[in-house]
RNA sequence: CGGGGCGUAGCGCAGCCUGGUAGCGCAUCCGCUUUGGGAGCGGAAGGUCGCCGGUUCAAAUCCGGCCGCCCCGACCA
């Protein structure tokens, strides 16, 4: 097909919105393929929406080559399905009443209403089944931010598997995580496949797919080698090893007063600040008072914390320090602290220098295991001079966009919804379900943070808008049409440029729009009858006869 | 929700400090000239200065409240 630039809606900027930081979202926005409605609300133009439509296009066929069914359900859902799962209380979902008062949910995303549907799953003969479908979800966002990155409301690609055990589930989980991998591959865009927190979806275990961008909200961590990747939340790294004192039979006291930092310990002490600990007492939830203890030279990672506690904490007042420790913060420490500690695994071996529970003094030598027992969970941050877990190679922290998200949710919405099948020994059991996303504004949005230059976006042929930018110069626009009919006729998609527009400007908004190849009509060549065949990637040129334009792709 | 910034024409900005009734560049419209990397000349159109209130003879400008947008943090299927 052919598109006329002259009667499309094509609103390219020549500067970029004052507010926009992201590439993506500056370059969407300044080559006319989004529009911002309001904070988190973008519509996607005619341009924009063909892009779109392509990456649907590329997961559409990947989900239907694992025998996944496409569906479409609605929007709009009865609350009472989210009260059943207990997503009701969620803060993010947006609710609303009808007129009748009745309660609804726009959903997060759609596994109630897919395990509503599985309940007419009857027998193990009908499993395992896998569902999808592309629809719009709605997210009362704190924080909607950077373009297309995070948004309030969008499409996404989310599908869900029902299986009648672990390792039909693991079959499923194993085939969606492959489909995701040729559905970014077809996409042309580098990602990482790591182990993630399932944070408010639960279930047992779950991957993301990170792709490393310029602006991003998450923190991707690799290795050198290429023998590891994870999200920092979760990312074991490797700690530098501790320059230990001389050991100790027993704890000893050391007077330390107005010491509170553990930079002053260390020097006070001369000791190495990773030879050190750091008491971090917090409240959980229930009222509970917890000691976190972790390494002087780390920080405390409050995800990891969180699933060590399972359940929420706040930092303990200084009040309730000195009712629980019998003493100033700054020299708290694990002995003879009666409750719960929960000390980071890089303290289960060596003896570090600790609060003694007394004001202005530090105990040195203080050994888990020995003088105090604790839980040991991964609470600390991974940090740059940490190593790599598997061969001690040299990490790399990148920023990246959460692409894609699968999980194994097994039966946390199953049985609450009373989703169950009848199996071969005649006992009736949940239905084990998995779910998986991707959203295909973000996939765009990578594309674009990935693949551009200053000029612009440089977009993969794959989910390009259009093929081809026939750029017509004056004096010879019929002979550009001709090139474009060539075009079309071998099957290709032209965008053929017929403004009345100076070839500068048109020059620059090819490059802006970021089509995989340009092709210039002008005097210069058409008396050869050849046009000028330019790579949007490279910047190469080649003169091609207009007649073998379609043989020239 | 905490911290910071911004809101003046479609986009980018100046004017605000020191009140006197709004300006620049690009884009847009008309005409002529130009035409292989964002042209030149001439003419024109376009603004509740985010909103509400206050101070004042007079408010884009000073004061108060509110709203919106962006960034950092919290949060993040």
């Amino acid at each position: 097909m052919i598109a006329l630039a002259s009667q499309l809606f094509l609103p390219t900027l020549r500067d970029a919105p004052a507010e926009a930081e992201a590439v993506s979202h500056k370059l969407l926005v300044r080559a006319g393929f989004i529009r911002q409605i309001a904070a988190g609300l973008w519509s996607f133009t005619p341009l924009g929406w063909r892009v779109h439509r392509k990456i649907e296009h590329i997961i559409r066929e990947e989900m239907d080559a694992i025998g996944a069914q496409e569906w479409l359900a609605p929007v709009l859902t009865p609350a009472e399905l989210w009260e059943a799962t207990g997503r009701y209380a969620i803060t993010e979902l947006f609710k609303l009443d009808d007129r009748a008062g009745r309660h609804y949910v726009l959903p997060l995303t759609h596994e109630e209403t897919f395990a509503f549907h599985a309940r007419e799953i009857q027998s193990y003969k009908e499993l395992p089944q896998s569902w999808y479908h592309f629809q719009t979800k709605d997210r009362d966002e704190p924080r909607p931010r950077s373009g297309l990155i995070r948004v309030r409301e969008f499409i996404m690609k989310d599908s869900y598997s029902f299986d009648r055990d672990g390792a039909g589930l693991d079959e499923s989980f194993r085939k969606h995580g492959e489909a995701y991998w040729k559905i970014f591959e077809r996409c042309g865009i580098e990602v990482y496949e790591v182990a993630a927190e399932s944070g408010i979806m639960g279930g047992s275990g779950s991957r993301d797919f990170l792709a490393p961008s310029g602006s991003g909200e998450n923190t991707l961590v690799t290795c050198e080698n290429g023998d590891f990747a994870a999200d920092i939340e979760v990312a074991r790294t490797m700690p530098r090893p501790p320059d230990f004192p001389e050991r100790l039979d027993r704890p000893e006291e050391v007077e330390t007063p107005g010491t509170t930092t553990i930079d002053a310990l260390a020097a006070l002490l001369s000791v190495d600040r990773a030879a050190t600990s750091k008491a971090m007492p917090v409240v959980k939830a229930d009222g509970t008072l917890v000691l976190a203890l972790i390494r002087g030279d780390d920080r405390l990672d409050d995800m990891k914390m969180l699933s060590a506690l399972g359940s929420d904490f706040r930092p303990a007042t200084e009040e309730e320090i000195r009712q629980a420790f019998g003493s100033d913060p700054g020299s708290i420490g694990p002995i003879g602290f009666d409750g719960e500690v929960v000390a980071d695994e890089t303290l289960g071996v060596g003896q570090y220098v600790a609060g003694a529970n007394r004001t202005g003094v530090h105990l040195r030598g203080v050994e888990a295991g020995r003088d105090y027992q604790p839980r040991f969970a991964d609470l600390r941050a991974s940090k740059e001079d940490d190593t790599c877990p598997v061969c001690g190679g040299r990490l790399r922290f990148q920023t990246a966009i959460e692409v894609g998200h699968i999980f194994k949710l097994e039966t946390k919405y199953t049985i609450p919804l009373e989703a169950s099948f009848l199996d071969e020994d005649g006992t009736e059991k949940p239905l084990v379900m998995g779910s998986y996303g991707i959203g295909p504004g973000r996939v765009l949005a990578t594309i674009v943070e990935q693949s551009h230059d200053e000029q612009g976006i440089v977009w993969p042929r794959s989910v390009a808008p259009y093929d081809v930018h026939v750029v017509a110069l004056p004096g010879v626009e019929e002979q550009a049409h001709e090139a474009a009919t060539v075009l079309d006729a071998a099957g290709l998609s032209v965008l053929l440029d017929d403004r009345d527009a100076r070839a500068g400007e048109k020059f620059a908004d090819a490059d802006l729009i970021g089509l995989p190849t340009r092709i210039t009509v002008g005097r210069k060549t058409v008396e050869d009858g050849a046009v000028d065949v330019r790579d949007r990637a490279t910047g190469e040129e080649r003169r091609v006869a207009i007649a073998s334009l379609g043989e020239a792709f």
